[in-house]
DNA sequence: CATGAATGAGCGTTCATTCAT
DNA sequence: GATGAATGAACGCTCATTCAT
């Protein structure tokens, strides 16, 4: 009868299952997914190894809901900045903003879906590569709706869309590895504009 | 029956060593560092397992190796097209058609270098991220120069030489990955108009 | 609705320690000491895992106290059902149909002492030996005395006793394994005759 | 070219398939399934852990070589003996003195076989058990054929089986337990006595 | 008394590397 | 040189037991 779920217990235990995947995120940017070991995580978790699979079935999983997270928090956040526009070319480049912004606030998170993405199980790599593929669809959508309302030119859009990502992708890896260019979110216009460009839209 | 040698007598005469660089290559490029046990690549290569040691000092030297390897390759054949013009331009296309060229004759090399570079103990790591630094000062400084002589606005080179390497990492992924587009080559025009625009050259 | 409990509740009504008892049985009949995990015998007797070691020290102490009942409810069976007869010989017979009977009755009890008996901890497989022990000097004894008294020729006794419960105990297996005999008690007339030929009573 | 297997070679590879099967017979004999951990049987064996793997897939594989090999052995045998004999009772009684043999011989088989098959994962413990399913089989297609015969009054005869291999478990079972038959081949002649005797053999 | 989250030693298994032949 | 059997540290995971609530 006793051993209430206090709401103290309560948040105990959420916060063990963030610090867990905290702990993930932080050893999987660093190192991948190979030197993701358990009880190095459980450790940055400040936990036991067996306390991890009280919260977690199994290490897949962990990466798995990770991903799951990262995916759902990108996404999420591109929605609701679409949502502020009503041009299709605004929400376009709200889109990419998005994504580097999220990017810029959360290394972490650039650094796994960016440089740790490959390596990590199959299964599993598919969710991150996901992400990439739904990035390049979404803009292929508006690139698709810009060319019909005549404010692009024909072209092959889903050549436009993976160039118009990749862009952002490389320089944003640069900006991980080299640390160049030292503030992502002060190239942003340089990017933008070189995109605009490159799709056709001749007076800006 | 003795003229017709197989495939595995072939290499066997020539160098082990390339042997096993061939199979590491392969293992690699399917299976990703995880999986290139070195068990299966001796087997690959058709040697016993202490073999492989009399060759390389260990499984990372193999891989370094391997890096090393492909990014001589693929600079040589660059500069060996890039020495074939005059002009700046020219030659800053003749680097991005070589590329594709490369990536696309040998799916190899394009999927330990886009797919399953990193994952990688990241020492090894660094010498594969090298060949795309390379890339992107290679582009940078041809637009430097396309600058200072007056054929391209002025503008932040690096992001530029980013975004330009950016799009077509993109789309050679894309084609790894999913197939899409089907034929590399044929895509490189749109591809390359699509960087001339952004990169601000009108006519043309 | 309220007098109509389920065994769950009726169980949590009795001391827990049986509930703990019965659940350690059905999971040591079923799946052997490998799968009886304390977890599982908890979540079985609707305790949780931590008020298990309220009742006992721990796992082995369970068995050791199932093996215990199990070791009294059968020689308290034997001892009862002995006593209604005075011959030597009914007194042996009465040991066996009792045993027969409590083993038809109750299958967990039969599955645990005859199969799942060894591969127990060794300390605590002595108990459950014991039983078997107990069960041939008894015979013995009984065995001695009718030697004694002529009813049966001179021989070696505990070879003898071992025999006499040997066929029992094989037959009760293959019930137990196979499914054969269907019936317990329905050849129980026919392994005494074996037996009592067998011990050399030649005019029944 | 070099590295040959010699004949010396050879046979230290399989001395050590053997040792590590004779490690594993003795720890299963004396701890049970559960105690035989991989280190522990490979320190007995003379191996590191990771050896082991070079003989056998995994642990199940190892007892199930050791089961499968004991069935062997112990079928053969048996098949040897009865070979030599024309007349059914006098194989019956080669298949009964056959195991008292093998089983004096070989403790550890007996052990196994007796004492701590049960409590192996199941899979396994089929091979185990059907030993002595067989045992029992073979026994009854003998009591058949001498009933069929008319050496034997008609009876259950799968049930005068079980008592008949039952008999010899039990006291086999005593003389590893107790130590009592001191020596087993001696209370072979008693115990066939018995049986002769509960199969109704009249004269002799 | 009761709880169930937490623990960590220990399991079976893998694999880069070594070394006697 | 070439071999492949041998090594043992390290992995992911389990589970009997403890303890703060």
């Amino acid at each position: 009868m006793s051993y209430r779920k206090t709401k103290k217990v309560e948040e105990k235990l959420k916060s063990k299952r963030a610090a867990i995947i905290a702990a993930g995120k932080e050893v999987l940017a660093e190192g991948g997914y190979t030197k993701a070991g358990i009880k190095n995580i459980a450790q940055k978790a400040g936990i036991a190894t067996g306390t991890f699979y009280l919260y977690f079935a199994n290490k897949d999983k962990l990466v798995e809901t990770i991903a799951e997270e990262m995916y759902q928090k990108l996404l999420q956040r591109i929605k609701e900045e679409r949502a502020k526009y009503t041009s299709t070319m605004d929400k376009l480049q709200a889109s990419m903003r998005t994504c580097v912004q999220v990017f810029s606030d959360e290394q972490q998170l650039a650094k796994i879906l960016l440089i740790q993405a490959p390596g990590i199980s199959k299964i599993l790599n598919h969710k991150l590569i996901n992400i990439e593929k739904e990035l390049v669809l979404l803009s292929k959508m508006d690139l698709d709706e810009l060319v019909a309302e005549g404010h692009l030119p024909e072209q092959d859009t889903y050549i436009s869309a993976c160039a118009f990502v990749g862009t952002f992708r490389q320089v944003i890896i640069s900006w991980l590895r080299e640390g160049q260019p030292e503030n992502l979110m002060e190239c942003y216009d340089a990017l933008v504009e070189y995109n605009l460009r490159g799709l056709g839209q001749d007076g800006k």
